[in-house]
DNA sequence: CCTTGCTCTGAAATCGATTTCTTGCCACGA
DNA sequence: TCGTGGCAAGAAATCGATTTCAGAGCAAGG
């Protein structure tokens, strides 16, 4: 590895004036200045980054963490903060939990020791970011708030948007409406059931459990509670899948029986490739997916700045057009 | 921070004692090695990694870099590479290079400084891995080779999958089959395109340049190309799309004209959970990302453990089924 | 001509871990 | 009783950068 002393020996001058340079001059002559490039260029110099982390204390890394890599979602919020980042001159490292508070723990840990300069997570359930938190190291919340810790989040507005693109079910006539949502615990799961409960209690529908399915937010999940709604004595006539993945899951196990629709509604919360094929009719809202993204990294930023102050919440509206 | 230094103080033992006990006790007493651990674990010691890293110059980090982390192609080579990494305990950096060798570079120069264990990467088209490969970080390519570098790499069987699955189409009775691939000089795409003209000779057609297009990877891409190819005078009666995008771009442009499938042929090279919802008569091949991704990060344990010799290539085979 | 005050440079300390080298201690055998 | 071998533990060097501090050189002012 080629270091400043091997730079500062070719130059014939003293690593500290190499450091300067690279620094950005600050009462370095000119001459010793090219000097001292011209060294660098010819021996392909590149700082050592643990070396100046070591010293400086800082790192130009931020940590992503997201429980689904394979969700074009988190990898869409996932793009918009590599694009901050990158234009603030940071590296992204991202880390896939799974929805495994031990994976998330685990890669704060790595987080922390190496150290990242922050972290955006859109952390699992029941997340614990005390490692992370208790030494001060700035962490920003995605998509989803952590419990039980007052740290800056960026969410959506899941609970209205989800009465919303209820309600134009409602609208468009149907009346037996289910719910496929995501596991107990889980915020947006919960939000999203909420929503579907506001949109038929304000028609004077009294919200179901019956018409209630919570299931992992998979396509897996999505065909087996719809199919278990169809097999019921009274079917629902519509539903509503709390994510992108049930949504496909619902799709699928209404191809199989014949009831795609319009025979059945459909809303899917959040979009993705996959709608472009979905049959006319099927009601689909799209996520603010990369908003999230750049708010939450402008307010890692800020944070990593020094930014001081209590948490800070913001919830961006979902559009739910048809 | 709480250091190696603190420990040592509050156990009454030297730093020394204190990193033998971490790295795994050789020539400690139980009993000073027990004062160290509580010592340790009151303070809530974690090792900085910058600072092994410096002493060491070993790291615990791999980088994968894709071309595009919204495809859930790569999003399962990713996964799988992770697998592996974490199993071995490494933890990977996911880097996004939007088949852009500017990117790619930077990100390069970015895992020779940190520095990174190794480098699994899919390249873009003119890649240059200079950076990286000059300086002995071990690199593996993945899903296509690096041209001009010899360098282990481990991709899958395109040119006969391709060949295999435009036979399908041919076997259904299609007869005019457009070929809907990537840009030149990307490694796949030509592959592709070859086997979908291998087939077509092997029936004695020669395959008519009319009937290829070649777009960017994207849904976009597929569109437009299947657009025009069906305003053709002489519009194809199939059409073989060589990644997934691409594909849903041609179901898209033919559920628009109203041709879907069966009255017009598809193959989508590369499956997606898009095709959850495709038409019946699609032929979906699926790529071994996931094996990619395992063949992928063994290749490069091995090599960041030392092995030596020359480069391997390995090509998987691809399942055409229907 | 001497002092004062700059600017530019280098020597050396520093960050937090690892590792070599050395020393202290104890046991064992002669 | 003394020498030798071996283990346990500490002191100090080290990794590659940054940064403080001090010194050299030079110009201006009295």
């Amino acid at each position: 590895m080629v270091t400043i002393y091997d730079v500062a020996a070719r130059a014939g001058v003293s690593p500290a004036t190499v450091s300067r340079v690279f620094a950005g001059q600050v009462n370095v002559s000119p001459d010793l200045a090219e000097a001292v490039r011209r060294a660098a260029a010819e021996l392909g110099f590149l700082p050592n980054r643990g070396a100046q982390r070591l010293r400086t204390a800082t790192s130009r890394i931020v940590a992503m963490m997201v429980p689904d890599i394979e969700n074009p979602f988190f990898t869409a919020v996932t793009r918009a903060v590599e694009d901050v980042a990158r234009a603030a001159g940071y590296s992204v490292m991202l880390c896939n939990t799974d929805e495994d508070p031990a994976r998330e723990e685990e890669y704060l840990r790595v987080a922390v020791q190496e150290p990242v300069a922050g972290v955006v997570i859109a952390p699992s359930a029941r997340a614990r970011l005390g490692l992370a938190v208790d030494r001060g190291l700035p962490v920003v919340c995605v998509d989803r708030h952590a419990a039980g810790y007052s740290l800056d989040a960026v969410v959506a507005d899941n609970r209205a948007a989800a009465a919303a693109a209820t309600s134009l079910l409602l609208k468009a006539g149907y009346r037996r409406i289910a719910c496929v949502t995501g596991p107990a615990g889980v915020e947006t799961a919960d939000d999203r059931l909420a929503g579907w409960s506001d949109a038929l209690a304000a028609l004077g529908q009294a919200p179901s459990a019956d018409l209630v399915r919570r299931v992992p937010f998979t396509v897996e999940g999505g065909t087996a509670a719809t199919c278990e709604l169809l097999a019921l004595a009274g079917p629902p006539d519509a539903v509503f899948a709390a994510n992108n993945r049930l949504a496909a899951g619902t799709l699928a196990a209404l191809a199989a029986a014949g009831r795609l629709p319009p025979a059945t509604g459909v809303v899917s919360f959040g979009g993705s490739p996959l709608m472009l094929l979905a049959p006319p009719g099927v009601i689909v809202t799209q996520l603010p997916a990369r908003a999230l993204g750049l708010r939450a990294a402008e307010m890692l930023l800020e944070r990593i700045a020094g930014l001081d102050g209590p948490a800070r919440s913001e919830t961006l509206p979902i559009s739910v057009t048809f």
